[in-house]
DNA sequence: GTGATGATCTTCT
DNA sequence: GAAGATCATCACG
């Protein structure tokens, strides 16, 4: 029988996102979102994380899509931990996010920018670029940096992996960690939320710092956090 | 490098 | 009917 190539390091367990997401979103950097697809396996490191809590919280998180309860599109917040949301944003781009919390509960977290790994390749011709064959910070930014990028790049759209369960060995979509450790990351506020939004300053933002492909504006300023 | 603008369409009120 | 967890492009300094 034919054998698929083994993928790089260990999948994460439902037990890593039956938890809030502002623990499971910095928790989140540096390990690997990959996606098995036809064409080839592609896989990026989660540089940037952005947490969205749900509305057992106080006080209410009014950025967040499950703010206001379950609807037809953020149903899968509300389900078990570890599954994709997947949603379309301004009539052309997709966002991806992984569900927290326990079954009933809302939460998840944003996946912003990614640095790729694996298939590089294939990113660009997603991404409608050339490849030149070499990776400098410029391209790597230009292929995964922003959560409608990243999508693009992975090859996510909603249809296909809306509610697709990350944790699950037999998914072609998952998340996994190849024991890249992160020693120190920084905390700011959340990227495009509404200036009159209580929830504007909210430090719920998780990057790598000086990694090329955090996006968002570079004079964004925030603290630092050691990871013991 | 930074900041403004338009594209484009789904979702919820 | 309005807003939106964005991006590419263009002007400007």
């Amino acid at each position: 029988m034919i054998r698929k190539a083994p993928l790089p390091g260990e999948l994460l367990s439902r037990a890593f996102f039956e938890t809030s997401p502002t623990l499971v979103a910095p928790r989140l950097l540096g390990k690997l979102l990959v996606h098995r697809t036809e064409a080839g396996l592609l896989a990026g490191r989660i540089v940037e994380a952005e947490a969205y809590r749900g509305p057992h919280n106080d006080p209410i998180d009014t950025a967040a899509h499950a703010h206001r309860g379950p609807t037809p599109r953020n149903q899968v917040l509300f389900g078990h931990a570890g599954h994709a949301y997947v949603y379309a944003i301004y009539g052309q781009y997709f966002c991806m996010n992984v569900s927290c919390e326990a079954k009933g509960q809302a939460g998840c977290v944003l996946i912003r920018a990614l640095e790729p790994v694996y298939g590089l390749e294939l990113m660009a011709r997603n991404r409608h670029m050339h490849w030149t064959g070499s990776l400098t910070d410029r391209v790597a930014a230009q292929l995964t940096s922003g959560p409608g990028r990243l999508c693009q790049a992975m090859a996510i759209v909603r249809t296909s992996h809306n509610g697709v369960d990350l944790t699950s060995r037999r998914s072609a979509f998952q998340i996994r960690d190849d024991g890249f450790e992160v020693s120190e990351v920084l905390v700011t506020p959340r990227i495009g939320i509404n200036p009159s939004n209580p929830a504007l300053d909210w430090p719920l933002r998780w990057v790598i710092p000086g990694n090329p492909c955090v996006s968002g504006p570079k004079s964004l300023s925030g603290d630092r956090i050691f990871i013991p």
